[in-house]
DNA sequence: TCCTCGCATCAAATATTCTTGATGTGTAGT
DNA sequence: ACTACACATCAAGAATATTTGATGCGAGGA
């Protein structure tokens, strides 16, 4: 046969970069400690997953990217938390337990 | 505070390896026809996607490892399709246009 | 102003993933 | 047995992603 399917190369772009912001175990954890604990500043972050400074915010800026979790800054100090609701556009519910909150 | 979370690597390293499997372009495009077209066996996949016989079959690799598709083998060809259960596990049902069946 | 802290960013080194072309294996036809 | 086909697998190189340590920058505090 050999039929094209209609394909959006742009947003299956899309979809390869949110999957690939997912595929780390640093940043599945820092996802759920954010979905779980909440707002979190960079230091609080780095103690809980042993991971030095710069290491973090290389991971970090990958999440922001693709918008799964925001910064909000407060004096000097960088608090991040998860944006559930885009996570749930790409996540099924049964992983629930593991990156959302409540 | 710094309190550590319950955590299983085990798990978070099993959906690193899913996610990883999802965060390529390729990849995606194979899941979306085998999840639209059905059974299709390598020689078809290979004109549809337009991709050498041996970078498929690499791509193929990585996304039977993870269990999303599986193959049957029936003389000369083998036939691969999408395991949309092990797939509906993962992903949310706002992406069933893209990668679900039916 | 000077110093420190919290964090981002950069460049170089390393590790991981992907591509390419060649080779191997099993099946079917002659 | 020989040949052709459909596909997997391998090894070497190319491309990407990650780690590491150093540097930079803004916000306070003294």
């Amino acid at each position: 046969m050999v039929k094209q399917t209609a394909v959006c190369d742009t947003t299956l772009l899309d979809y390869e970069k949110n999957f690939k912001a997912l595929s780390d175990q640093k940043r599945l954890h820092i996802l759920r400690i954010l979905a779980t604990e909440g707002r979190t500043c960079v230091c609080d972050l780095s103690e809980l997953l042993a991971l030095p400074q710069s290491k973090l915010s290389y991971h970090l800026k990958i999440l922001l990217d693709v918008n799964f979790i925001s910064v909000e800054k407060e004096g000097k100090w960088n608090y991040y938390s998860a944006n559930s609701d885009e996570i749930k556009k790409i996540l099924s519910p049964d992983l629930c337990c593991l990156f959302y909150p409540e």
